[in-house]
DNA sequence: CGATATCGTTCACAGCTCGAATGATTCAGG
DNA sequence: CCTGAATCATTCGAGCTGTGAACGATATCG
C-alpha cells in the first residue's frame, strides 16, 4: 500500500512526528495565546479562573473542595481563585447551612456574563487556530481529542 | 439535516468544547506523563532537555543562542539545560574557532542514545494515550495537529 | 584603536503551585 | 451530652520554573 507514492509521510522522524510532543507543544501555544485573550480584559484572569467558572456554569453551585477536586488542583488553590472572581463580582461564597464549613460557590448573573466572553475569546481563538483545516478535518480533531480525553479518564 | 437524529453532537455547550480547552488541558497531561516516564530514568531529565536534544540531534550543531530562540525560551535557560546534558555526557560543548564567543553545542554518540531512549518512551506513551483510536483516526489526527502547528507558525 | 554589539554566564527575582499548620465546624461513639 | 476524630476553608512558607538585568569575553565596524 504505502510504496513509492507517499512522500508526505515519515519525513519527520524522533520523537518532533510523536503525539505527546505535538499536545505539548501545540497546549502551551494554545494556553499561551489564551491567557494574552484574557490579559486584553484587563480584569487579571488566568485560564485556571476560566476553569472554574466553567465548571461553575455547567453543574450546580459546587463547594471548594469539589472544585478543587474536578479541577485537579490543591484546595488551597480554590481559595485564591475564588477570591479574585468574587472581588469581581463573578462568583458568590455562600455558607451551606446545611454544613456551615462549606463555602459553597455559585456564579452570579455577572459572572455568567464575563464566562461568555471568555468562550467567545476562545471559540475565536479556535477559528485562528484552525484556520487552514477543512470543516471534515476539524470534526475529525474535536472527535480525536474527545477520545483522547476519554482515554486520559478527563470529563 | 441535523435534527432530530444527532444526540451526540452538541451535548456540551460553552468553552469545553472548544479547542483550546482540549488542547490545553490534554497538552499538560501528555507532557506531566512524559515527565513522569522521564523521571523513571531516574537522570534529572525534563521535557526541555529532550527538546535540545531533538533540536540538536535533527539538524546540525547549533548555538545556545540558535537553541534558545529555536525553542521559544531565555537563552539563559539553556546554559542550565546545557550544563545538566553536558554532565550526563549527552552534549558537547565547544568554542566555535571562528567566533570563540559562541559554544557550539553537538550531541554525541551517548546523546543519541539517550535521545532514542526518550523516543521510545515517548511513542509507548502515544500508544497509550491513542489505544481508543482506529488507526484511521489516529492520522486524521496526525495530520490535523501538523496543520494546526503549521499555522501557529511551529517547526 | 575605540565604540558598539553579541554571546554565554550568573544571579536575583517574580509567578505558580503545593503541602503543612490552624481554626471552625461536623460527626461518631460511648 | 461530651469528647475525640474527621472535614472544610484559609493562611503561610517552600519549591520549582523561567525570565530579565547585569557582567566579562569576544567580535565587528568606524
Amino acid at each position: 500500500m504505502s510504496d513509492v507514492n507517499s512522500p508526505r509521510t515519515d519525513q519527520l522522524p524522533g520523537l518532533t512526528a510523536t503525539l505527546v510532543f505535538k499536545l505539548g507543544t501545540l497546549g502551551t501555544v494554545a494556553t499561551d495565546r489564551f491567557t494574552r485573550a484574557l490579559d486584553a480584559f484587563e480584569l487579571g484572569l488566568k485560564p485556571k479562573h476560566v476553569a472554574v467558572m466553567v465548571v461553575l456554569g455547567a453543574g450546580a453551585a459546587a463547594s471548594q473542595q469539589e472544585l478543587a477536586a474536578r479541577m485537579g488542583v490543591a484546595p488551597s488553590l480554590v481559595v485564591s481563585l475564588a477570591d479574585h472572581l468574587e472581588q469581581l463580582g463573578a462568583v458568590q461564597r455562600v455558607r451551606d447551612p446545611h454544613d456551615r464549613r462549606r463555602q459553597v460557590l455559585t456564579l452570579t448573573s455577572d459572572g455568567r456574563r464575563l464566562l461568555d466572553r471568555c468562550e467567545a475569546a476562545g471559540r475565536a481563538l479556535d477559528d485562528e487556530l484552525a484556520a487552514g483545516l477543512t470543516v471534515a478535518q476539524r470534526a475529525a480533531l474535536d472527535e480525536a481529542l474527545r477520545l483522547l480525553a476519554n482515554q486520559a479518564g478527563l470529563p
